[in-house]
RNA sequence: GCCAAUAUAGCUCAGUGGCAGAGCACUUCCUUGGUAAGGAAGAGGUCAUGAGUUCAAUCCUCAUUAUUGGCUCCA
């Protein structure tokens, strides 16, 4: 006999051999019913896997995420079954759960895949899972997996098992489909209910563009039909929040092919939203001691020579801009770092000074690959709420931290509470793409772990996402759909320093040299408005609301008393317009509300005799009838609040 | 950059190898109204660009450009 501890915490009692079906099944038939897998010790099992002895069991169903994945994991390997009896000369790559659904690599041998075959395959899935085909684990001997694989003319397979220990290895099979496959899975494909592909991309194998591209083919299944229903619903309505069509939907920013892919032009509703950003974050950081300075949109290249970038990226950026002499080149300034560190050196620096801080809205111009751009979020030309704080190096930390506190504070006002804050380190192994010593690199590394464990900051450590010349702290941060992007971004230097040979003169009179820290809560004003947009739907809050308030006259009769109300409100710095159609106030109403505007202020008679208002909020409706002044204190109250 | 798909009115999208369509938006007129769409008329397009096939191309073919979904990259 053997000892089952459950999640709860209760012991039970089973005989050796046991599998976590049977657990379930002596728990309840229903339970029975829903478990898809265990998690046996930490580690997933199927669930008809013998327990040899005492372990601890929980039990997975559709609502637990390994359930889920689980469940997904399986589904790739059904997908992969009804591709290969529709195109049997698919080779198969690797087809793993991901967050939402899974996806299978598939080499189609030239032939096309696309929209039109995925009614054929998803009706194939649905018809293969009826048949409930049990998952069978088999554990095979690395001779006998590539045996397998060689008869059948998998290359994808084989290279895979290369690197795969003997004795290790185990095949799955379901129904005809035999699958390289560590597992687990779930009982058998009658789970699986509904499926839908979702779309298909091209994706290098094993992520490499020297390899041959693979067709990758998203998918999602559910175990009732409902909830594929329910999900495709979501997405709706994610999409119906993604800032490219609310930004033409509100009139923010657009794109024109003649200004050239990339480059934002910001429309006079988005260039307010911008600007308030801008000045907020500008007060912030004047209370913290930051200095505001203005750099020109280019510098010579010996600028970017110097700082390093020439080397790492400049064959892949905009190339140098040439003037009439000979050996004159500029470039478009990808950076703000090189200007600061030469504004550092304008003058001898005391150890007194430090630290400086020196902050600028610098725009920037890389050039991203012509696949990578995404409507606001990856742009060729875009501003950073920039700023390099030089400081001794037994500051680095506390100034660190001090950034920290700077993000969440920007983060917590604009209501950004999903976040992952990421520890991008070196690659752990390839380090020859970083410059600088070992020694400065785990001293930076050092630093911000640190300073990240002090904030009780929830953290995600990432290898391989530092910067070429040191380490970075990035809060991550998901659109409407699920995307990561990075917004805010601190990152320690001690690269540049040494490369600009900046120094201080120090209480012993010696030279030394500072630290860098490059930062930027917002990281790009373009990417941060991107998500903002998504975040809020379009609904922003009051005081970043492009048009605050729409005045709403009856009739025709009443647009001067509308007029000059509006002027009243203009004076009080609240932004808005007169709808002066000739439209009933129903339709106003609805239109200023599809415009998303906080207040909609209707006025007819009664409110020109009473020299009054009657305000609407956006989504809640009538508020009843106010004096001017009264909505005037009402609207700065709210204003305050807002900002704290 | 790579793979695939898409490109028709300001927007959202139908459609066809033989005179180019709808809804919304826009203009004008009627209407002067009380909290989510009043009515009528009108204007608006070299069907992304450039070649080719054809008696005839918005439609078929090829190339280019941009967009979309991924991959790779991301100072």
């Amino acid at each position: 006999m053997i000892n089952i501890t459950l999640p709860d915490g209760s012991v039970r009692n089973y005989e050796k051999g046991i599998s976590s079906m049977d657990i379930a099944l002596s728990i309840s038939e229903g339970l029975a019913r829903n478990v898809l897998a265990a998690k046996v010790n930490g580690e997933i099992w199927d669930s008809n896997r013998a327990i040899q002895q005492d372990s601890k069991v929980q039990l997975l169903t559709w609502n637990d995420p390994e359930g889920k994945s689980t469940f997904w994991h399986s589904s790739a390997h059904l997908l992969a079954e009804a591709i290969e009896s529709l195109f049997p000369d698919a080779k198969f790559g690797i087809g793993p759960a991901i967050e939402n659904g899974f996806y299978y690599d598939i080499d189609f041998m030239g032939k096309d895949f696309s929209q039109e075959n995925f009614d054929a395959v998803e009706k194939k899935m649905l018809e293969l899972a009826k048949q409930k085909n049990e998952y069978k684990r088999s554990e095979v001997s690395k001779a006998d997996a590539i045996s397998y694989f060689t008869k059948k003319g998998d290359p994808y397979k084989l290279e895979l098992i290369e690197g795969l220990q003997d004795g290790q290895i185990t095949f799955y099979q379901q129904g005809n489909f035999v699958d390289l496959c560590r597992g687990s899975h779930i009982p058998n494909t009658g789970f699986i209910k509904a499926a839908k592909i979702l779309n298909v991309a091209g994706a290098y194998w094993r992520g490499n563009e020297k390899n041959k591209m693979l067709t990758r083919i998203y998918a999602i299944t559910f175990p009732k039909d409902k909830e594929l229903k329910d999900y495709l619903t979501l997405l709706e309505e994610a999409k119906k929040r993604d800032h490219r069509r609310l930004g033409k939907e509100l009139e923010l920013f657009t794109f024109s092919e003649k200004v050239g892919m990339g480059l934002p032009l910001w429309l006079p509703k988005g260039a307010i939203l911008r600007e308030r950003l801008e000045s907020f974050m500008r007060q912030a950081q004047v209370k913290r001691g930051y200095q505001q300075v203005i750099t020109p949109h280019i510098g010579s290249k010996e600028l970017y020579v110097t700082s390093g970038h020439y080397a790492k990226y400049g064959a892949d950026s905009f190339q140098p801009i040439r003037t009439p002499d000979v050996d004159e080149e500029f470039l478009l300034k990808p950076m703000n770092c090189p200007h600061h560190c030469e504004i550092y050196k304008f003058k001898p620096r005391s150890y007194k000074e430090l630290p400086l801080r020196l902050a600028e809205f610098g725009t920037v111009y890389r050039y991203e690959q012509s696949g990578e751009l995404h409507g606001l979020t990856r742009v060729r030309g875009f501003t950073q709420d920039d700023a390099h704080i030089f400081c001794r190096p037994e500051q680095v930390k506390e100034e660190f931290s001090r950034v920290i506190d700077l993000v969440l504070y920007t983060f917590g006002a604009l209501g950004f509470d999903d976040y992952v804050a990421q520890i991008s380190l070196r690659h752990q192994t390839e380090r020859e793409k970083y410059i600088g010593s070992e020694e400065t690199w785990e001293r930076a590394e050092q630093d911000i772990i640190e300073a990240t464990a002090e904030k009780n900051l929830k953290t995600v450590i990432a290898y391989g996402e530092a910067a070429f010349y040191g380490p970075k702290l990035d809060f991550m941060i998901k659109d409407a759909l699920g995307r990561k992007w990075q917004l805010g971004t601190i990152q320690v230097d001690y690269q540049l320093p040494e490369r600009f040979k900046l120094e201080y003169i120090g209480a012993d009179n010696q030279k030394h040299q500072p630290v860098m820290i490059h930062r930027a809560p917002f990281g790009s004003l373009e990417r941060f408005v991107a998500v903002l947009i998504e975040h809020c739907a379009g609904n922003f809050p009051l005081w970043l609301s492009p048009e605050q308030i729409a005045v709403l006259p009856i009739s025709e009769k009443y647009h001067d008393y509308a007029e000059k109300l509006f002027g009243i409100l203009q004076e009080n710095d609240i932004k808005g317009f007169v709808d002066q159609r000739d439209e009933k106030i129903g339709r106003k109403i609805r239109d200023a509300e599809m415009k998303k505007v906080p207040f909609m202020l209707v006025v007819g008679e009664k409110e020109q005799e009473t020299n009054s208002i009657s305000v609407r909020k956006k989504g809640e409706g009538d508020l009843g009838s106010m004096e001017i002044s009264a909505f005037v204190a009402y609207f700065k109250d709210l204003l305050k609040k807002e900002l704290n």
